[in-house]
DNA sequence: CCCCCTTATGTTAGCGCTGTCCATTTCCGC
DNA sequence: GCGGAAATGGACAGCGCTAACATAAGGGGG
């Protein structure tokens, strides 16, 4: 052991961090002291240009990479944003995710990612997780929330948006389309083209808000017209897997009076298909086959898929830019976004 | 202005981070000391059990979110991994996310996660902030880097795994399939079952070594099989994007003699035999086509696709895995995890 | 009964950076 | 040439936490 005692925990570092440039040998280097060098990088305004320069070729020179967890410890500002989604491997929140990031990367923001696979509790999680990471902002996916979740939020005052749905009412800001509008507006598509008995397929197990919304809407539209609410089933898989088939095979064995069947996902949809012109049911002669979102399979299955396109990477660009504006303290001209939706009517209904 | 100027910064934080319970504060209800609360958070085999449960009850009842930020400054380990991919838009990289956060985040790390658009400069510049927030691992997809950003790795000594792309002799660690040996192994298949003019189709203006990779692979085995190398076409579209029709058009107009197209991804494969039916041209009869990667719309589609499938999730999950070990000190069994593929033979060719 | 070893907790000194306040310099009009 | 405003740079303290060392307390064998 060395006796200078003074120096021995500094130099334990130093052996595992080694050779991390700090900001006060670039100052040294640079012949000014610590604040200049920082305010060089973060603050040019306030230095000269001359100053400026010289402290950053030799910042660049030495290869600094200043240490963001000492500057967001020291500033309070973390420049990281926590986003959760259900799950990332479902391409619709990959998009989203892409949206976020387009906008949040230029400005400087990173994207901290958590998968919250449905459950309020893994997002409470996650928003712990996050808040212990001093995020500046969060985003969530949908509505639903849990209250010691949104209690947790307000309480640290970290700016979040909700994306993929609307909010008329959002504890903080939000981004999105009406699932409850989508939900009604296909059911009118199809009671225009004289549906009468319908059956909406859902997703066991999926804690998710928007599937459920869907279903009101149309519910709502089916009440209005006079016609008998949807009955429901529901699916034990993934919306991203191709089992959709079989529940079409029950349902008309249960219900033959139905004629048209909304399911929330459009890869069950398109498996539903798939399954009923195999099996010899005439889509759309014989039932209407409708469902949410669309893919490049929608379009080219045969009979493609009527379904509702909803502007996915918009809302997280559109999420992304109400998180920007908060953070940059401008003022903010609404709380929350209403995106529109699209009825893409094809073949199969 | 309060009389008190030793506490005035303190005043000024304390109204911006309002209400955030310190470990001290947590440490002085309990009657301990802060080291004593530390420890029985992150290290709590070194506290008495007494001990441990009344501060964590002390603890919870406060609200006290631990602040990772001083955490990994003091600790140097910021329980934080950066994961680059081209661009989180395409499901296969949603997937391996997937993968990796599967395995990353019930050990108690966080995804940051970095989008490079394909290009070695943003990587570099990515790689350069995850280092900059003191990651404690960078996943990189492939194996394809600009010199600076290998030595910038390597200078920091931070753990790195590539991911989706073999590499026998990676710069430290590396999981995925070869895409040169998928690219043979699909010639090969092809070859046998009669083909002998190859055409491959790429995507401009995306850097992607792996799709390199694939065609030198198959270029080995048309020579092996005294066969012209794969004539080799561009298309300036995303792979995501459904516009691989017109090149086959294109393709049989320049060499009719052609009677195989093999595509770089599965989505531009697909609408290439979607075009190629509507036009009238017989898939596989007079032209086999043939892709890279799975989705159901490959399966469903009339005449099915014939393409090979990567293991996608397990490239992320053994990739979080390597890192894991690492990061926990285990001994490293192998740097290189190689993973297979598998060509699944439908009708297309 | 003392010593050494193990276990439990405390003390000290930072981790690398930035906010605040203050000192100095520069520049301008009168 | 002088006072005062504006521009520029610096000293200091502290953000909230943990590594390392120090100390205290218990426990068993010689």
């Amino acid at each position: 052991m060395p006796d200078h005692p003074s120096s021995d925990a500094k130099a334990t570092h130093a052996e595992v961090e080694l050779s991390a440039v700090r900001l006060q040998e670039v100052a040294e280097a640079a012949g000014v002291s610590t604040i200049t060098v920082s305010r060089c990088i973060n603050n040019p305004a306030r230095v000269s240009e001359k100053t400026r320069e010289h402290v950053l070729k030799i910042a660049n020179r030495m290869g600094y990479i200043p240490n963001r967890l000492a500057s967001s410890l020291a500033s309070a500002r973390s420049m990281v944003i926590g986003v959760v989604v259900p799950t990332i491997a479902n391409p619709i929140h990959g998009m989203v995710l892409q949206g976020v990031a387009d906008i949040l990367e230029p400005a400087g923001y990173q994207v901290l990612l958590g998968n919250s696979h449905f459950s309020k509790r893994s997002e409470f999680e996650l928003v712990r997780t996050f808040l212990g990471h001093r995020v500046d902002g969060i985003l969530l996916t949908g509505r639903d929330h849990s209250e010691e979740c949104l209690d947790l939020l307000a309480r640290s005052r970290t700016p979040m948006v909700e994306m993929f749905d609307h909010n008329p009412e959002p504890p903080d800001m939000a981004v999105g389309s009406s699932n409850f509008d989508a939900g009604a507006s296909l059911g009118q598509y199809l009671i225009a083209r004289g549906r009468r008995y319908f059956a909406y397929v859902g997703h066991t197990g999926l804690d998710d808000s928007r599937m459920i919304a869907r279903l009101q809407g149309l519910t709502k539209v089916c009440e209005a017209a006079g016609l008998a609410p949807p009955r429901h089933y529901e699916i034990a898989s993934d919306p991203g897997t191709g089992t959709g088939g079989e529940v079409v095979g029950t349902i008309l064995r249960e219900v033959p009076e139905i004629d048209a069947v909304v399911f929330a996902g459009h890869q069950v949809a398109v498996s539903a298909i798939r399954y009923s012109v195999d099996v010899g049911i005439a889509v759309p002669q014989r039932l209407a086959i409708a469902g949410f979102g669309d893919s490049p399979i929608a379009k080219w299955i045969t009979p493609s898929l009527t379904t509702v396109r909803f502007p996915v990477r918009e809302n997280g660009i559109e999420a992304g830019k109400l998180m920007l504006g908060r953070l940059q303290g401008k003022p903010c001209k609404q709380r929350s976004i209403r995106l529109g939706f699209e009825i893409l009517g094809r073949d199969s209904a």
